[in-house]
Order: C-alpha cells, then sequence, then structure tokens
DNA sequence: ATTTTTTGTTACAACTTAGTTACTATTTGT
DNA sequence: ACAAATAGTAACTAAGTTGTAACAAAAAAT
C-alpha cells in the first residue's frame, strides 16, 4: 500500500515516513505542489496525505486538482483544531482530516478506517454536489433523490470510476451487455440519454460530454 | 456484574473505578495491554471498558483479539468526539461507545444499556415506529400488534438488516429456503405482498419499494 | 457547401419482471 | 379429528424497463 506524503517540513515528513513504514506501509514523500499531480498520477499512490497548507499553493487547489481525474483517498492534516479547515478539507472532498499534533495510532486508525471504506465498494460516493448511493440505487442532492435503473447505474458508476477520463462506447457496452449477444448501438445512446435526463433534474448539465467518434467522458 | 477497566491513565481509571463501585459493580482496573487477554479469560468479567488509546497497542487490535474468543461486551473509550473512532469502534465490534470527557450517568447509562442488550439478545428491533419482536414474530405500534409468519419475518429482518440498501430477490430466496430445491419465484413475490399487506396494517406504506430488476429495498 | 457519419431524441411496444387473487395442500394447534 | 393458520402454485393482471425505429441534430469528411 503506497501512501504518498506530501509536507513541507522535513521533521514531520520524515517522522511520518517512518511511523506509516513501520506500519507496513510504502511511504512516498514529496515537498511541494510544483510536480505534485505529475507524481501522483506516475506513481499512483493508494492514499494521499497531505498537508494543507504547502508551499506555492494551498491543500484545497491541490485536492480540486486530483478531484477531477482521480479518486485517491486524501486526508488532510491541518495545522489549526479549527472548524473551517475541516469543513473546508471535507467539502473539497477530502476523505478525513486530522488536526496537527497528531497521535500516531489515531492517524493509523484514520488511515485504516479510510481503506476501510474504500474497499467496500462504497455504499456512497460524492459527484459535485451530489451523493450517489449504488447500494440504494439512488443520486440525491440536498432536494431531491432520484431513483436510477440498473442500466442507468452501470454507466454512471463506470463513468465515474473513470471520471475526467474517456470511455469509449464499447467499454460501456460490454459493461452493460457483456460481450455475446449483439445489441443496437443506439440502445447504449438511447441509455446515456435518460442517464442525463435525470443528471439534469438535480441540475447536473453538460457534465457528460460526448467526444465523438471516441466516447463520453464525465468531467 | 464485575467490569474490567483497561485505562492507563491513572487518574481517569481510578474515577471510573469509584464510579462504578458506588453503583454497586465490582470495577478491575488494567493498566496496559501485555495481560489483557490472560487477564480477561482469568477474571471473566460482564463488561469490559477500554480506552482505544492503550500503551502498546490500540483498542481496535485488541477487541479484534478479544472477539475471537469470547462474546463479552466491550464499551471503547474515545479520545475526541469524532465519527472515525466511534465508526472504528463499531465496526470492530464494540457494543457501545463513550466520548471523553464523559458524564458519569451517560456511562453508566449505556452499561444498563448494553447489560439489557446482552440479556436479551436483541430480538427486539425498532423500525419507524413499530418494535419488531423477533422471537415473539410480532411487529406492532402502539394501537396495535401483528403476527408475522416465518418466512414474513425472515423476509423482513432481511430487509431491515439492509435498511436503505437493494436486496436482490435471489438473497431472499436463499435465506428462505437455502439453495438446495427449486422455488417457484412466485413464492417470494406472493410473501413479499403478505408482508406489505401486514405492514399497510400498521401504517406503513411505501417503504418496501420495488427495483424492478434489481431486487426490494427496505427504505 | 454538401454529404456522410455519428450521436441525440422521442414515442412506442415488447418483454420481462413483479403483483394479485384464489385455490389447495400441508402443517399446527386444540 | 377438526379448525385454523401457513405456504406454495397457478392464472391472470399490472407495471416498469429496455430496445427499437424513425427522425433530428451535430460533427466530420469530402
Amino acid at each position: 500500500m503506497k501512501i504518498l506524503i506530501i509536507e513541507d517540513d522535513k521533521n514531520l515528513s520524515s517522522e511520518l515516513f517512518n511511523l506509516l513504514l513501520s506500519a507496513g506501509y510504502t511511504p512516498l514523500i514529496l515537498q511541494d505542489y510544483s510536480k505534485a499531480l505529475e507524481e501522483i498520477k506516475n506513481t499512483n499512490p493508494d492514499l494521499i496525505l497531505m498537508d494543507i497548507n504547502i508551499p506555492y499553493t494551498n491543500g484545497e487547489i491541490l485536492l480540486n486538482e486530483i478531484r477531477k481525474t482521480m479518486n485517491t483517498p486524501v486526508i488532510m492534516l491541518t495545522s489549526r483544531n479549527n472548524e473551517t479547515d475541516e469543513v473546508i478539507s471535507m467539502s473539497y472532498g477530502a476523505d478525513d482530516y486530522i488536526t496537527k499534533p497528531y497521535n500516531p495510532t489515531i492517524l493509523l486508525l484514520r488511515i485504516n478506517a479510510v481503506f476501510k471504506r474504500m474497499e467496500n465498494p462504497s455504499n456512497i460516493t460524492k459527484y459535485e454536489n451530489m451523493i450517489v448511493n449504488i447500494k440504494k440505487g439512488t443520486i440525491s442532492n440536498k432536494q431531491k433523490e432520484i431513483i436510477l435503473t440498473k442500466n442507468e447505474m452501470i454507466i454512471f458508476t463506470h463513468l465515474l470510476s473513470h471520471k475526467g477520463q474517456i470511455v469509449t462506447r464499447d467499454e460501456l457496452i460490454t459493461d452493460l451487455w457483456g460481450l455475446g449477444e449483439y445489441i443496437n448501438d443506439n440502445a447504449l445512446t438511447v441509455n446515456i440519454s435518460r442517464l442525463r435526463t435525470k443528471l439534469s433534474d438535480l441540475g447536473i448539465n453538460n457534465k457528460l460530454e460526448t467526444r465523438k467518434g471516441q466516447g463520453y467522458i464525465l468531467l
């Protein structure tokens, strides 16, 4: 399990490094923002531990960037014990946060808990301002809850797990109907259309784009 | 009633000791993990009160060990008022958790509640405004009590333990009739229908939804 | 600019899935 | 042994999901 530490304070990062190492993880350290995104894509860590206050940017912005293209869990290290940081972290899509100074055991427990939540192909994911409840078969925002049919959910979760990446029509067709039988291509188109309508009911528009000749992409 | 306290903070443990003693329990104190398992087996306490953050290990691990061999109820003392600890505690099989600083009265109430639950190995659950009495085979509200048949109870409890999640028909069929013999699919449908009628008699309507092609969900 | 290809939209109908009811057999209790 | 409760079956009905087809729109290609 690779854990990427993004932290400029060298004392702290090496402490973390040792802690994680002794707990059986493979820690990696990044000191600053500049190469972060690239590095994340290269190393593809299982979890990111990020100081909210890193040089040349702040955690929120980086978190935002990360969330555009991947779902790697992120735990924020917040310096102050204030609500604002917590709220910011969580609302920007962090999976948990820890206030410094942190308790090593607690940190490990939290990491564990995040992994647990990951394993559990989890009931609940977030997208934009929506909650995607796979086991319940719904997507919702604060106002409404909308039930997706089986096909719609298959398409949506597939796109969501490849957020920011083009997904070919063939991939979706295989996911929907398997390899065997021939299905009219248009069936997918229609299902995409139906999904778009339901997303639109929750105010999500123009997020499921067509890339002609290539496939679809969820932004 | 013997209650074992596992807590390294001596102030806290002696506070707890006195509190429990004056409440009529027989408290025992352990300062650390090393002899915990052995001690638990020797003294065979009726309940364990454990700090999640004890020296040389953490509560989660100990709890895990305990759960491998016994069902002694465990209440976790978590240091902060955070969800993660709660989630961890409960998911590892704790029976309850208390956040420090704790209110003595609340603590005693919780202990009491845990004992209650033990006596009566959760034959009683609540759903909406109803009481579900599994052993008795009834569901009731303040006005009426309705008897469920075995099948109805199997279906209802299965759905109840997966509240808010889609449960496939196959799951229910397996739960009802096991894997072997073939049963007309419609038998389940009929039983669902009968259950719905009885729920409706207690004013519970539209809570047991069909998700066509997927299963049923109890909201 | 026009044609061709690809995708979108809509309405419809079929198909699958589930619901209802009544009936019967089996079990249970008295 | 009889009555009552329980459970499975079957035939029919109801409903929702999904694919199809016809047409529209947009993008790509010529």
